[in-house]
DNA sequence: AAGTGGTCTAGACCACTAT
DNA sequence: TAGTGGTCTAGACCACTTA
């Protein structure tokens, strides 16, 4: 009954149900390779492909020379995009209203534009531009990384170029540039972390990340935009929208 | 240089530089087994293995009997989630405003509030709710799973349990309760799919989910929710925000 | 010292695709 | 018919954790 046609799949069907039914808890411990051979009466390749396949789906982390367990899920700490939009790093401000302690440290460099991101700032390519790369940490871990761009005649040079205290926001620098700031798009997707992303990160196989594509508007013309990596089995992005009327 | 002490990851890390640099476009196919333990002179399981790493990370999708290619990525649909807030599917009117012939079924059952649901509506627990099931088809390929919960004493007895057809919306209907919907919060986050989502939406392996929890508000009571499960491979969630002046 | 996960070899069968 | 991916067997070595 409830099995499918390749061996492996049986255990992973078996474990999988027991892992959502909750008789295996989080943190719990699942049988090792040499138990799923003898219990199911496989071969190693299938017990051993069956764990790959859970580990894969993020229902178990395996730790080398002790075991496979049920992965312990954290709650989701609710990021409220539209809190601190005048703050330079909202999203730390958000965490440390939460009790967080976040740190940060950023880098800026002046680069021709990248591909994607002229366009995304209405500018020919290559134009130059200011990149300011962003490593977020709450209680020490990574939490986020950044990337910022806006027009290099825009950027000013104000300022250092890197360290972790606070720039001025945008619309703060915008304003001493004589442009006023009027609103945000923010853009969401989810995707697989790239290798670098998953090492910072510091994530375990099987979690995608969010990639939020944030672009700061003066009236039509875009003035900034940052790519904001983030991962996704720590955080969620909370959007109110005001109904009409 | 660049390899890493195992020796599938040499082949992975080999084959994921041509295809980010593109020298593999995408559709191109990728050695087979025999022919990458002939090239890096390493065992089947090796090649097997590294094959199934760059499954698992969404760069390259297998094919049985012909062959490994490297994924074709479709363009990002952007969903802009604060237009077409009135209609009864968003999402659905979102899409045919950019030109894609969208269909939808529903079907509404009477059940007790399930966990979280509960909590979310602000009702005792098991407090009866009534649950609409939504699957969205855009071009006849499913796009969009939701259900949406809203308590029973609100929900009236209107219209019909299930159809193709449009319900009112979810204002126009709280209107007939005497209650005037003021906003919606949506969250967002990512995840796994879980197998019968992957199933519904014919996702490749690697592909992770969008999921948005959606909640009506009338003043500071919630009246509906709802849980909006999308494929991460075709949509990007578009939130604007007005900027504090 | 025993058990475990991560890696790896050498081979095999099947259903399927391409030609 | 030859090649391919998906699955599987029967072993093995190593670094690591656990006791």
């Amino acid at each position: 009954m409830a099995s499918s046609d390749p061996v492996y799949l049986r255990i992973v069907e078996d474990l999988r149900r027991q892992i959502v039914e909750g008789s295996l808890p989080p943190g719990g411990s699942i049988p090792s390779r040499a138990q799923l051979t003898r219990r199911y009466g496989v071969g190693e390749t299938a017990a051993r492909h069956a764990l790959r396949v859970l580990v894969a789906e993020g229902l178990v982390v395996g730790k080398v020379g002790s075991g496979h367990y049920v992965r312990e899920r954290p709650d989701l700490l609710p990021l409220h995009r539209d809190r601190f939009l005048g703050h330079h790093a909202p999203l730390a401000a958000d965490l440390q209203a939460q009790g967080l302690r976040v740190t940060w440290n950023w880098r800026l460099e002046r680069v021709p534009a990248p591909p994607g991101i002229a366009a995304r700032l209405r500018l020919p390519e290559s134009a130059p531009v200011v990149r300011t790369r962003y490593v977020l940490r709450a209680a020490g871990r990574p939490v986020q990384l950044a990337a910022a761009y806006e027009p290099a005649e825009l950027a000013g040079e104000s300022g250092p170029a890197e360290g972790a205290e606070a720039r001025q926001s945008v619309p703060a620098r915008m304003s001493a540039a004589g442009i006023r700031v009027t609103g945000v798009v923010e853009s969401v997707r989810t995707r697989v972390p790239e290798p670098a992303e998953s090492d910072m990160l510091d994530l375990v196989t099987g979690t995608p990340v969010l990639h939020v594509e944030r672009t700061h508007l003066a009236g039509e013309r875009p003035v900034e935009t940052s790519d904001i990596v983030l991962p996704g089995d720590r955080f969620h992005l909370v959007y109110p929208l005001t109904f009409p009327a």
